[in-house]
RNA sequence: GCCUGGGUAGCUCAGUUGGUAGAGCAGCGGAUUGAAAAUCCGCGUGUCGGUGGUUCGAUUCCGCCCCUAGGCA
């Protein structure tokens, strides 16, 4: 039972899945006939001129079903959960003005989870302080940050592993920006709501052999269609490094080894298709966890009237 | 045909002075609060090529056979 409450929130629609099940092809012919308007939650697809590899809709898709958020930076820049929170809600607000329903569609889990839980308001990244950690931790060691951690934030310190470097490099940054723990943050937390009434969906096929078929079929055809190019093209920039959220995309990061010499191209091949596996895996395990998904099968024959079973009380 | 290496986990290989075996990768499960397509954690039973022999016991030693790489013909 929905409270009256809860009743008045405006509808908005979640259609998560793991990559090549097939949500934009879902999105794009449900954006057709019904009032959606979509949002990309993918964190690759903000890039121009990253198209191919991130497997981006067809500029004609694009003009007839306009995505937000897809082609908003230069791969050089940055992009966080926070921001795409932001950008998402500004958009969901302006779609709900104009009576159509934001439709988001992606499979970043995490902004998918930062925009419906919320976040601490925590400062977002320094370079400065970043870089006198990763300084640091080149003389001293990892485990020696580690140890400041857990003088600084046992409770952090608990959860984050000496060996997991990034999250260990943000716990520190917070507290030397704030003077305040990461847990704490966490705990004063105001348990900010969306205010839209989400109906969840999870697009995949039911067999995960599926999904690695599909995987390794797209990624050669992407190979087909020119990404090495694409990838080449960015290479030449010389501005671009591994060390920049773009270039460490599932694809793109195999290709600039191999542009590197590091690998035959036979090995950037079957690494560009194991690393898009592991991908759809971590997706996958998101998906498991999100409460009140409904399932959609990728191969059902009336994958459409599937979805608008579920999306019924959305549309009246 | 002969000689010499190999044949052990899905793949590449290590190992057992004879007591039925373990790494990396893959795969699977999990975590996930401004890099998230990132980052990290956990999970290793497989006719040890086949067959016969020696032995209390063989994947390990011996014989034969099969497959495979290289060399010689």
């Amino acid at each position: 039972m929905t409270t009256f409450e809860e009743k008045r929130l405006p509808p908005a629609v979640f259609l998560m899945g793991p990559t090549a099940s097939g949500k934009t092809d879902l999105a794009v012919a449900l954006s057709k006939s019904y009032p959606f308007e979509i949002i990309s939650v993918d964190s690759a697809l903000i890039y121009k001129g990253m198209d191919i590899g991130t497997a981006k809709p067809e500029p004609d898709v694009l003009a007839d079903a306009p995505h937000h958020l897809i082609d908003i930076l230069d791969p050089s820049e940055a992009y966080s959960a926070a921001d795409f929170r932001q950008d998402a809600i500004a958009l969901m607000t302006d779609i709900t003005k104009r009576g159509r329903i934001p439709l988001l569609v992606g499979g970043t889990m995490m902004y998918f989870k930062v925009l419906r839980d919320g976040m601490a308001s925590m400062p977002s990244a320094d370079d400065r302080v970043r870089q006198a950690l990763l300084n640091t931790a080149e003389e001293k060691g990892w485990a020696f940050l580690h140890q400041q951690l857990v003088e600084v934030d046992p409770k952090a310190a608990q959860r984050i592993k000496p060996t997991d470097t990034q999250r260990l490099q943000r716990a520190l940054e917070v507290y030397q920006l704030t003077g305040k723990p990461l847990s704490q943050w966490h705990q004063e937390q105001d348990g900010q709501k969306l205010p839209w009434d989400i109906t969840s969906l999870a697009l995949a096929p039911e067999d995960r052999a599926v999904l690695h078929e599909r995987i390794a079929l797209r990624f050669r055809l992407m190979l087909e269609n020119g990404f090495l190019d694409e990838a080449k093209a960015l290479y030449a920039r010389g501005d671009l490094s591994v060390n920049m959220p773009a270039v460490r995309s599932v694809g793109y990061r195999q290709v600039w080894s191999y542009l590197d010499g590091e690998l035959s191209y036979e090995e950037m091949v079957e690494r560009g298709i194991i690393a898009t596996r592991q991908l759809a895996k971590r997706q996958l395990t998101w998906l498991r966890g999100w409460s009140d998904v409904h399932w959609l099968d990728t191969l059902s024959p009336n994958l459409e009237s599937d979805a608008l079973k579920v999306l019924g009380n959305v549309l009246i």
